[in-house]
DNA sequence: TATACCATACTTCCATACCAGTGAAGAGAA
DNA sequence: TTCTCTTCACTGGTATGGAAGTATGGTATA
């Protein structure tokens, strides 16, 4: 038996963490949404106190707001924080990206490829959620090729407000130009040419700064500047 | 009377919480350190049930670990985790430095010089915590310079290890090289040259790799890779 | 001496009870 | 009708007791 895989049952209040967050992040639950510990405990059949402390761990992820004695909401996506992440994505990956272009890592570029290839079918099935995924994924080997891999970690938990925003508006910006921006830079990634691999990064990501004002005007309820 | 004063006593799970992250920060509970619920409770005169929440937020930080039926533990200071807030900051920063050598906003600029003979002060007085801080407000001059000042607030929760890291060398990296830097950047900030502005402020961050490994060796107790 | 077992004193986790603050509905007066 | 006040259901915050899991040191056994 691998001893590595033993592993001990989370706790009930991580379980329902977890769970809440995944919802959340889907747009399951609505920015603005009441919730109730006392709701949410009798729905799954538990005590107040790990719903309660799931509550709080989820306002560390910026995910809920605890107002006390008034109730605890859902966050509204904060445009001003998916605007800086965006400022921080830019900066890093371009950064990764001249990295990798430098070392090409042969493995790493291959994967690549094949996740532009499921980007491709994803958009012709209108499958969203395999898209967003594969992306995600795209840029994360980016990361990886770099040996960076705890860097993807640390922009993944920037990106939190980002990929709410993103489920939301179920567009996932716009997708052949993603496609058509991940091809180029991989092809400037294998070419070696760390400025092409640069400026098609920053090129992909400076889209969102159209797009973001747009999708925030389209559901104002769901935004805070 | 301002109202925009008014505000509500925080709770004593927050207060809490507040507490023991200063505390942290600042090296005074050592990485590796159990700490129990029961004992904290007992120390404050309050009971166990805020404690532990607080307990709950300090490792949504990453502060802390929580080890069910065990015990929670400070968190012992990831080199992993300091070198990728690095590398970010290094891709971050430099991008700030170029937006701010072309706006070239004056007061801003005119604050960094400030803060530069503050540094130069605390370090003929040996004062490390009030180089640190000084340090720390050059950086977030640089954001706010840029029209960036959400960034900074996001790189100031990915430094909180490095912050810990400053707090236990009690050596804030070579004081008199980051002086240097710190001045060439402002020179090249004023001139406009965002090439000599990014190139100093690289440099300048990158110094930590070299740094950081032999803090990290130096005291090998408090440090995980 | 070395090993297996077990009592015990911890730890965090969960359930329950009660507290104080909030806000909206409803009664009553102008 | 409109305004004010009271009431009350409901919110999150705290205290406490006990359940389940873990580490440790002593003890019996080989």
């Amino acid at each position: 038996m691998d001893i590595a895989r033993i592993t001990i049952a989370p706790s009930t209040s991580a379980q329902v963490h977890d769970w809440l967050r995944k919802r959340v992040q889907q747009g399951d639950l609505p920015p603005g949404m009441r919730i109730s510990e006392t709701e949410v405990a009798a729905a799954i059949g538990i005590s107040r106190q790990p719903v309660r402390e799931a509550f709080i761990r989820l306002a560390s992820d910026g995910l809920a707001e605890v107002r006390p004695q008034r109730g605890t909401y859902i966050s509204k996506i904060s445009v001003a924080a998916v605007l800086s992440a965006r400022f921080i994505r830019e900066a890093v990956e371009a950064d990764l990206a001249r990295a990798v272009a430098n070392a090409r890592p042969v493995a790493i570029l291959d994967r690549m490829a094949k996740e532009i290839a499921k980007q491709h079918k994803a958009d012709r099935d209108g499958n969203v959620e395999d898209f967003i995924e594969s992306d995600d994924r795209f840029h994360k080997l980016l990361a990886l090729g770099a040996g960076q891999e705890a860097v993807w970690a640390d922009l993944d938990r920037l990106k939190a407000q980002m990929n709410r925003l993103r489920h939301l508006s179920m567009r996932a910006f716009d997708r052949s130009f993603t496609i058509g921006q991940h091809q180029q830079i991989l092809d400037a990634l294998r070419g070696g040419d760390a400025d092409a691999a640069e400026s098609a990064m920053r090129a992909l990501l400076r889209q969102m700064l159209t797009e973001v004002p747009q999708i925030a005007a389209a559901q104002p309820d769901y935004f805070t500047a």
